[in-house]
DNA sequence: ACCTCACACTACCTATTGTAATGTTCGCAA
DNA sequence: TTGCGAACATTACAATAGGTAGTGTGAGGT
């Protein structure tokens, strides 16, 4: 399985995962490989969790792919499978992509203005890039 | 209620719709305002289906705004609140600045691979885009 | 007065996500 | 050796979204 839709009306990983979900990854991202319980007591800082709460999460999260599973003794000890860096840029590689083959040209458009509202030190990135684009060939 | 979810494992009106939902709306942005056994007969054509079950999607998109709905008399006649031009226009235009929002310069980068790979004659327009910005300022 | 047709209301099914009780297994300690 | 406890597995229920459809209601024409 994989991430098949991305939320709009969220923010961050929330875009991505189900706002528990989302938190799970967010502490597997900042930290070492953890077993349920590791991952259990840092949820439960903010507020009670139920231990089995999440491990049915976390093993959901498994079966989509975005987790491994591993076991040491007698835990399981979960990472991500891509780091943070690499599930953004998959992510939005792909969903870039297909911005581009549903849209193609409208998308164009709205690219430079919202890039110029966002950024405009990312316009001048993308003129140079176009620049090198342009070198190549 | 509005559109909070682009499926990437899907295509068309689908990444905005649920199947029956998507095959609605484009019967009605490709004809004109219809009443819901209109909708029916068309969707009838290629396999048949309940006229409560075209009521209550049709229904739902009206919740969600998508879809206009104007009592003539007394059947109800149903149309979308924006052409398909300016959905598509809306939502591009919606999922762009997210992209940005999210990414921001993660996305410049495969936005000009994307678009070299899927139509060079885009990287010419944007290039033009910008060359146009440049000069207003 | 009643029948029909369009619409409203309600409900059920599947999938996804959050939640948690119950069942199982196995090492270690008494 | 027995049995407790920790970790995992299994199962299930709630909510939401979407597809499906039965039953209820109301108004117009006959």
């Amino acid at each position: 399985m994989k991430i098949h839709s991305f939320k709009t009306n969220e923010s961050g990983l929330n875009r991505f995962f189900g706002p528990l979900e989302a938190r799970i990854m967010h502490i597997l991202w900042n930290g070492p490989e953890m077993a349920i319980k590791d991952v259990q007591a840092r949820l439960a800082k903010e507020q009670a969790i139920n231990f089995n709460t999440v491990m049915t999460v976390m093993n959901r999260l498994v079966d989509k792919g975005v987790l491994r599973k591993r076991a040491e003794g007698r835990v399981s000890l979960f990472q991500p499978t891509q780091s943070l860096e690499q599930f953004l840029e998959t992510q939005s590689k792909e969903l870039t992509n297909d911005l581009l083959e549903e849209f193609g040209p409208l998308v164009v458009n709205h690219m430079l203005d919202a890039l110029e509202e966002a950024d405009p030190a990312l316009l001048e990135q993308l003129e140079q890039k176009i620049q090198a684009l342009k070198k190549e060939r």
